[in-house]
Parts: C-alpha cells; sequence; structure tokens
DNA sequence: TGGTGTAAGGTGTCTTGACT
DNA sequence: AGTCAAGACACCTTACACCA
C-alpha cells in the first residue's frame, strides 16, 4: 500500500516513460488478460493521464485517450514500423479483453469482469489509436487515495515479456511489505497462467516464474528470492521476497 | 510498404528420479 | 505402482531490424 499522493499537476512536456502507472490494488491483483502489446498500450494510456486531478479529468473528459505510434515507439524504444503493427493489433484485440476478479461473498467466492475499454479505435494512415476507458475501470485508474499500486512507465518498458510485467506489479503492490505470498490459484490469476501452466507447476516454473523472475534480475535489478509453499509435494504457493538492488535497481 | 533473416520466447513431448 | 517435478531437446511463433 502506497501512502496517499497529493495531485500534481500534469507537465505536457514530461516523457511518457517518466510518467506514472497508477491502479488501485484490487485491479493490480486481478486477472488482466493482456498480451505484451496490449499491456504496453493499456499502461501508456493511464500513463498520459497521470497525476490529472478528477475534476480535471472531468472536464476534459480524459475518459477517452490517445496515443501515437511515436510516443509508443519512443516509450518501448522500438521501431515506428513495429510501432504501428502492435498499436493496430492490439486495438483490435483489446475491445474484447477482460478484468476478472474474485470478491469473497457470504454464499462463497463471485467473479467479477469488466471490459477494459468501451472503444478502442487505431486510425490508419494517421498512426495514433484512441481509447475510451469502461465506466468499471475508471474507479480504478483515477482519483486514487489509498491502496493503490503506482510506478514509472520507464520501469517496465524495457521487459519484453508480459508474465515479467505482471509479477512487477504484484511486487509493487506489495512494495511494503517485501514479500507476495498468494496461493496458487491467487498467482494463476494474477499471472494470467495458461491452462497447461495450471495443469502442471513445472510448466508454470519453467514458462512463468523463472522467466520472469530472471528478466526482472536482470532488467529490473531487483534481488529476489522465491520458494514453493507445499502440502506434501503438492505446491499450493509461493513465497517471493524482494527488495531493490541499491546498485543497479529501477524498482 | 512488403519481404526476409535472426534472436528470443513459447510449447510439446519424452525421460529420469523422487516421493507417497 | 502411480504421481509429480525436473531436465533436455526440437519445433513453432513472435518481435524486431534491415533492406529494396
Amino acid at each position: 500500500m502506497k501512502a496517499p499522493r497529493a495531485a500534481v499537476a500534469l507537465n505536457p512536456d514530461a516523457l511518457l516513460s517518466d510518467r506514472n502507472v497508477n491502479m488501485s490494488n484490487a485491479l493490480t491483483r486481478a486477472s488482466h488478460g493482456l498480451g505484451l502489446a496490449e499491456k504496453r498500450l493499456i499502461a501508456s494510456c493511464i500513463a498520459k493521464n497521470d497525476s490529472m486531478p478528477m475534476a480535471e479529468i472531468h472536464r476534459k473528459g480524459a475518459w477517452t485517450v490517445r496515443l501515437s505510434a511515436a510516443e509508443y515507439a519512443e516509450t518501448f524504444e522500438i521501431g515506428l514500423d513495429s510501432a504501428y503493427e502492435q498499436l493496430q493489433q492490439a486495438a483490435d484485440s483489446l475491445f474484447n479483453r477482460y478484468v476478472r476478479t474474485v470478491q469473497e461473498t457470504p454464499k462463497g467466492p463471485k467473479e467479477i469482469k469488466f471490459r477494459w475499454v468501451g472503444k478502442a479505435e487505431y486510425h490508419k494512415g494517421e498512426g495514433w489509436v484512441e481509447l475510451h476507458w469502461w465506466h468499471e475501470v475508471v474507479p480504478h485508474l483515477f482519483g486514487l487515495r489509498q491502496q493503490f499500486t503506482s510506478y514509472k512507465l520507464k520501469q517496465t518498458a524495457a521487459l519484453r515479456s508480459a508474465y515479467s510485467w505482471r509479477l512487477y506489479e504484484c511486487f509493487k503492490s506489495w512494495a511494503g511489505k517485501g514479500r507476495y505470498t498468494p496461493s496458487i490459484e491467487e498467482f494463476h490469476r494474477a499471472m494470467d497462467a495458461k491452462e497447461s501452466h495450471r495443469a502442471n507447476f513445472k510448466e508454470l516454473r519453467r514458462r512463468v516464474i523463472e522467466p520472469a523472475v530472471t528478466e526482472l534480475i536482470e532488467k529490473n535489478g531487483l534481488l529476489i528470492e522465491w520458494t514453493t509453499v507445499n502440502a506434501g509435494r503438492k505446491v499450493v504457493g509461493l513465497d517471493f521476497k524482494f527488495s531493490a538492488n541499491p546498485q543497479t535497481s529501477l524498482f
């Protein structure tokens, strides 16, 4: 959990990569259902409205966000050609992506789904994409005062795996503790693990955990130790201990 | 804009060994 | 014996750079 942050005026000249990606802890720990390009697009659009006060968001109608291919290319250090292609594909697929959270109710856990966007339109020939946030996601992105996760976009811009990005966000949401101890089901959900990964811990370790941990150590300079929590031989949970490496960390 | 080559990431499958 | 995790290998896909 982070301390409440005073709203500051948005600097329109700030590089996108220097802006913050803010989202509620509940959203951070939910299943996002996003691939890497979609994740980049969503995070960039969140960062574009970084620190904008709610009143100004209402006044400017900032539920709608524009992102150009040039900004995308600069932020993620890829070529313009790739940026055009990724933005177009991500905009196409984003409309059908859902956030999935699980709420505990007296009748047991209940899954809640809502869309990321009500509209995602790529303007061919002009090189920019326009997103309109879905109304249910807005409270998780704007006007946050407590229980939220915040990081600079540049801290994830170098990541090449969506799993690394998701693990980084989970670490960020537990940064106060320096420890992330999900049940195996919570971890599956948070990582958007595929069925084959869920069915077999070896797959989860090989395809999700180890590549993500390696990338975060190499590119973000984190110090990470992790172990499994077992019931007999069955893995039922995970225990990550993480901290910033003062020499190299971007955490 | 489209084609091509390369590197990295992702997946499937088989074998081996340890544990219940 | 059955189950589960680990390791190795091959193959496919994706991301990206480069060039015409």
